[in-house]
DNA sequence: TAGATTGTTAATCGATTAACAATC
DNA sequence: TAGATTGTTAATCGATTAACAATC
């Protein structure tokens, strides 16, 4: 039983409706109404939750609060992950100020960047460090997940240096593509490519 | 002969291609050099790319030059698309600043907010504007695409007032799922969603 | 010409949906 | 009990891949 990775992708949409409906007071939702905030069908959801366990009850539905509690468990809210940024540009500071992430357990620890007029920087009381000292930084830190929004002609040694020092998880907003090493994950938000494609769909509908 | 969604999402990243074979004095590309760079099948390119016609030769692969003017034309950049924005926020900003935006005929023509601290304020040449002028303003210009990115409860009254003006595009990066009038195209990007998909991938791999 | 590589159909693979027994 | 709604299998749908004739 293979969970594909668009059922991974939902998790994250069922724990938001469990949460809205947890904190006002819902009791318990059915797969109906949870296919339906979501454009979904109902079958879906049943079948994406069953993969990680039987949280619903027949003729009754899923209890909320105990839905919300069980997904966060799934997502790993609970686990601490430490995050570097490399670019501090306008991407990088917003996704550095970005509110909701240490709801789900993120916590920024540095942001690096190359141009001297950044480095030294105070984002959300972070100082802003070289990229020269990314492979330091990496040796004497935990690093989860590494926010690639710089787009330098050394991306690749930037992710060499990042993967060799145990971090293989990269959120990657930098649409030039790049080598990826063996064993890393990469997720990508390529807002260029999402713009162009809302703005076929408009042009062509 | 139906186009799929996900054929649409890869034309960006055959003309990004394309665009750097072109700008480095490459005359020809084969499907194969392409998938490799993007990690797909060479056969999924040649299906895509043989949707919107007949791009290459048979022994000779595509001239990426031609490639990508048509992949260009494909996605209407050359034609203006005038952009509003709704929330002046660390995201709505960083999103004014984005470079790339005119590259591919984007424009930004106005950014909303209901803060009083926020309007007025300068981003990028364009001065914030209360909401309350946002039906006013629609009345008054032309709008391709709405990019929304504050969660306010009024987030579906916006997006009415926008429709109902003859806009029905939206680049939605509000979590919070809303009710989306008939005949409306979304694009979403839920940047937590995705950050918790990699984060998931990431502790169970 | 021979080699390369596309265009395009058919086969396969994978994800979604439908259906319904189980059971609260 | 009757109605509601899940869990789960089977059927369907849709996207990707394989294959190869066409042809540069």
């Amino acid at each position: 039983m293979k969970i594909t990775k668009y059922t991974i992708q939902r998790l994250s949409k069922y724990q938001r409706i469990a949460k809205e409906c947890c904190d006002n007071g819902t009791e318990r939702i059915s797969s109906k109404y949870i296919s339906e905030k979501l454009g979904l069908s109902a079958s879906q959801v049943r079948q994406d939750l069953n993969y990680f366990g039987t949280f619903g009850q027949q003729g009754y539905g899923y209890n909320v609060c105990a839905l919300y509690d069980n997904l966060s468990n799934i997502l790993g809210n609970n686990i601490r992950k430490n995050i570097i940024i490399i670019g501090a540009g306008n991407l990088g500071r917003a996704i550095a100020k970005y509110k909701y992430l240490s709801r789900y357990g993120f916590k920024i620890i540095s942001i690096f960047d190359n141009k001297p007029d950044m480095i030294g920087v105070n984002i959300e009381n972070i100082i802003v460090d070289d990229i020269q000292n990314l492979e330091n930084f990496m040796k004497n830190n935990q690093v989860d997940i590494c926010v690639l929004t710089a787009s330098t002609k050394t991306i690749s040694d930037i992710v060499n240096i990042v993967k060799n020092n145990g971090c293989k998880a990269f959120w990657n907003f930098v649409e030039t593509p790049f080598k990826v090493p063996e064993g890393c994950i990469v997720e990508n938000i390529h807002l260029m490519d999402s713009l162009q494609t809302l703005s076929f769909n408009n042009s062509n509908s």
